[in-house]
DNA sequence: GGTCCGATACTCGGATATCAGGTGTCCGAGTAGGGGCGG
DNA sequence: CCGCCCCTACTCGGACACCTGATATCCGAGTATCGGACC
């Protein structure tokens, strides 16, 4: 069970856009060279959060991406699932009705208990990332932070 | 974030293994058999749930696997971890302190707030797993259950 | 008949191929801005 | 001096290689058992 490292980027990007300025955008470059990531990747990355509505993107000069709604309802679970999926990393294939053992489908009404509770850990997880916004992530910052990112992610103070 | 499937293998085994009598043991044919599945890779993975000290083998006729403490004593955590790894599926490579917005080091005290909440959602979800024991599994399960499954999987009622 | 011994068959354990998905890279479509030209 | 138009450069978006790790398989080491021979 790993997230793709896309899953650091993506929250420190997403964390850092939610201290610019209302309708300011920052290019995939930008974050690149901000963090020192590959750009090419990174903007790949970057897509799967436009497509889960979470950031919007503009095309052009001046364009780039910036958060799709305020940070206060954008979850870390939003984020996390728009880049790696909201399955469950438990499938239930039903093994239980296979092979020698298979149980009749009458037994079977009901799910398996063990994928049951998988699923109840995977709800559990998917609870605490759902309980933070970005907005208190900025909260937790220092008071200087966000100033500093908007002057070395866009070069605007 | 995917969890391998041999993972819904290895739950159900362990759960097939702690309906047996006490002492009783199955071998990797025999669960291979009872759930329709390639032994060879089950064998190996089986392998993993012996070194982890949750099952025990024993080899020769006769031979094969049991639980190595009573079911009581036997979590889900353990079994997902002896064969996926106790490792943490978000890992925090410190990009904060690279790249063009790189924070100096004495704000790097602290872990980064993003892996803390991330390390929290990990830890509920590892709770919500330790919490079930196989034994609970077991006493979910039709009373008729023990009873089909030693006769279906070792051939002794 | 009891006991010892050897062959046997069955078990796990690790080393070896194969394939999918994350990782990384590239090029093309589209657009907003800036400069030049004309009125 | 003002407004319009074209060009440029910059942006995202999707299509194409690469490489690690899960999946699947095989063969070898070790051992408890079963049968036979001997005392």
């Amino acid at each position: 069970m790993k997230l793709p490292v896309s899953t650091e980027w993506l929250l420190h990007c997403a964390a850092s856009l939610a201290q610019l300025e209302a309708g300011a955008t920052a290019s995939a470059a930008q974050l690149a060279q901000y963090f020192d990531l590959p750009a090419a990747y990174l903007a790949k990355q970057l897509q799967a959060l436009v497509k889960a509505g979470v950031l919007a993107a503009t095309t052009g000069p001046r364009g780039g991406f910036r958060l799709a709604r305020p940070a206060s309802e954008i979850t870390l679970l939003q984020i996390v699932e728009a880049v790696d999926g909201a399955a469950s990393p438990y499938e239930c294939r039903e093994i239980r009705q296979q092979g020698r053992g298979a149980l009749p489908a009458e037994e079977c009404q009901n799910p398996c208990i063990l994928a049951a509770k998988m699923a109840e850990a995977h709800e559990a997880w998917r609870n605490s990332l759902a309980t933070t916004s970005l907005s208190e992530i900025i909260a937790a910052l220092p008071p200087s932070a966000p100033s500093r990112t908007r002057l070395r992610l866009t070069g605007t103070p």
